[in-house]
DNA sequence: TTAAAAACCTGACAATTATCAGGTTTTTTG
DNA sequence: CAAAAAACCTGATAATTGTCAGGTTTTTAA
């Protein structure tokens, strides 16, 4: 982690850092529930999240929306596809307030050159290569018991609490239900199951994780 | 696709044409069922296959493995973990038999600064990602019925059919099983109700499939 | 070539998860 | 603030998939 003096944010890396006397990126913002881009998109460039929350999704052939990964600050959006000069295959909606730097596909190409961000670049792949590669044995491995502790235990880590020791990202059941791939009405029994067994405690939006410990054992398949 | 001529095969990139005057590869040969490299292990290097098909796995906390892709010729292996510095994450094992060529951890660092071989490199990346991303979606969002009939699809497309019509590649019902996520007895009597729907038939170890578009169409959760 | 091992198959039953058809509560908006 | 909309919740029931406990067939190896 280091402080960029451009984006005036903490990241593991920055594209500006590698910009130099290239041109300068833009700054977007997105309220709450905006769309980044959506699947089949031709982009023009990709997206480095500043700060808040996107949701990756993409539709199955059911129609039924499967979230692919909750992403935060310090993450590169629709590289993909412009690497493969493809339309985009995911969708990227904010849940929160998000703020993004857009850097043009020619300006990318040109930061490519650079060594430093290459190798940046394929570390961050082999990273999100990982985590993927996780999730699927997750989704065809587990059972929803699992799936949803794992779940919580993922938005703890990845986006930690607030002074009251509740999840600083607040997801609607039907996010949760599209992440664990379960429907909604699943999802809020086995909360509720969570709940009774003073693992969690829900409060109208808020949502506390009582005993991660636990949690964690569920998430492996031991008790329960 | 091109012809190599110190691999002597067809690949669509190759590493040995990156190399140049760098140091020469080794050729490395493994038996049906052979480990080439499990999970958590120190690799010396990348393997690229030449020949053969590995199946490409990881246990889950349950202590069940999940077989993450089958992967065929022209594939890399091993990359993650070199270019994270880290253990590998997944297992790796011949089912038939397999030719790679193995290359160093610093041969690949020294072909790592060929622009092309970077560009490649990251496309290549780019479309495992691809594929990984709807892999989730599929595990999260479709019955087993689905998942068998994509599964059928996939190794057609991937790996053809002999002269007979049969699926060239093939693997048993723990394989299957494994790929999709389920047990061996669900997968064994799917494969029945579409033997008995004249979608497949099943002789011994062949399997040949009999109405591709039927197939389809219950993959997209149409019929059935 | 014949045991032994591995792979394949089947049925009965249990567990998990989805579906449907309502509710209630919370949030948003005119 | 009141009405509408969205989000959340519940119970009854059905569908899907897993588990267990056997089989049979095919393959492997002594």
């Amino acid at each position: 982690m280091f402080y960029c003096s451009l984006c005036q944010a903490s990241h593991t890396f920055c594209i500006q850092q590698h910009i130099n006397d290239h041109k300068p990126v833009i700054s977007l913002q997105f309220n709450e529930g905006e769309l980044i881009f959506d699947e089949e998109q031709q982009l023009r460039g990709i997206y480095f999240i500043k700060s808040g929350v996107c949701k990756i999704s993409k539709m199955s052939a059911n129609g039924k929306e499967q979230i692919i990964h909750f992403l935060g600050e310090g993450t590169l959006l629709g590289i993909r596809s412009i690497l493969n000069e493809e339309t985009t295959n995911l969708k990227a909606r904010a849940l929160t307030p998000v703020s993004v730097c857009f850097l043009s596909k020619k300006s990318f190409f040109e930061i490519l050159k650079d060594q430093n961000f290459i190798r940046q670049l394929l570390g961050t792949f082999a990273e999100y290569l990982k985590a993927t590669d996780d999730r699927i044995v997750i989704m065809g491995q587990n059972k929803m018991v699992q799936r949803l502790a794992h779940f919580l235990i993922k938005i703890h880590d990845d986006f930690g609490e607030d002074t009251l020791g509740n999840l600083k990202l607040y997801l609607k059941r039907e996010d949760m239900a599209s992440y664990i791939g379960v429907t909604i009405e699943s999802t809020i029994r086995m909360l509720k199951v969570f709940e009774r067994k003073g693992l969690i405690l829900i409060q109208g939006k808020t949502l506390k994780i009582l005993d991660i410990g636990e949690l964690k054992n569920i998430s492996k398949g031991f008790s329960f």
